[in-house]
DNA sequence: CAATAAACGCAAATCAATTGCATTTATTGA
DNA sequence: TCAATAAATGCAATTGATTTGCGTTTATTG
């Protein structure tokens, strides 16, 4: 669970700092990320607003969030996009992600690991490595309570 | 460069093996797997192709393909579906893929890597791990060569 | 506060992939 | 070998996620 005193967060700030106007849906919309523990869909945003929005905004603004750096994408079981915050300090410069995801393959939540020991690779066969992507799949701890 | 004697693989008999049933698409299909060095697209696999093929045709095989444990997917960079030869004894029971891939970010090309060592992860946070999906990205060689 | 730029909502388009159905091809067993 | 049965194929239509165009609304800037 994230714990984070909602008091002590500026997420008009935050959009600021990563170049981000703030609109209210923009707000609504980052402290959602942070609210929530994991990864997020289009349609679990929408399903977690009080108020009625586009998906196109949604998706608008989700490419504008990943774009400058304030979350990134991670694919589902079915290849599908869901979202998660970026951990390190990421910008529109800037867009590292030295970490693996676990990727539940019965409810496709996300968790974003940042103590899995990446392997070093430069070079194979000739190949320029310039990015891992490593996705552990499995269950996650409520999709194994379920099966009990 | 992967290289074979075309006379000496009965294309046929690997559908026969697998369990698919042997039709001349499916036959050329399987050769144009083994004759291709890497993974393949729908649109790739057409091109290739000396005759007309309707694009659904292609994915109904790719599906039988994958699902007897002949061939596997691989998302390019745009999380689109690529297909690569699987390496091992593969079937219908048993679908094990315990290599990691190198995927260009220039051209999308795939290439299945064994020697690549695989870290050994069961357990992380709760979470029973099954399997490890790890996509290696860079240029490959013959990317690289253009870009001097 | 006015001028400018960006975001939003709605409709339509795009694009990969799937589905339904009639027809053709492969498999099977007498 | 041949008819009966099952599976594969072609074509048209559909699905579903994501994107684009455009007029309107909201935010930023000075
Ligand atoms: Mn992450
Ligand atoms: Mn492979
Ligand atoms: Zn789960
Ligand atoms: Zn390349």
């Amino acid at each position: 669970m994230k714990l984070f005193d909602k008091k002590n967060i500026d997420f008009g700030m935050i959009l600021t700092q990563h170049g981000l106007s703030k609109t209210s849906f923009r707000k609504i919309l980052i402290e959602l990320f942070y609210t929530k523990k994991y990864s997020l869909s289009v349609d679990e945003i929408i399903t977690n607003l009080s108020f009625p929005i586009d998906k196109v905004s949604v998706y608008r603004a989700l490419n504008a969030f990943e774009k400058n750096g304030l979350i990134h994408k991670v694919p589902d079981m079915a290849n599908l996009i869901r979202y998660a915050l970026c951990q390190s300090e990421c910008s529109f410069e800037k867009h590292l992600h030295n970490h693996a995801h676990l990727l539940c393959s019965n409810c496709n939540e996300t968790y974003c690991i940042n103590d899995f020991k990446i392997p070093v690779v430069n070079e194979c066969k000739g190949f320029i490595i310039d990015n891992l992507k490593i996705i552990l799949e499995g269950s996650c701890v409520d999709c194994q309570q379920s099966y009990k």
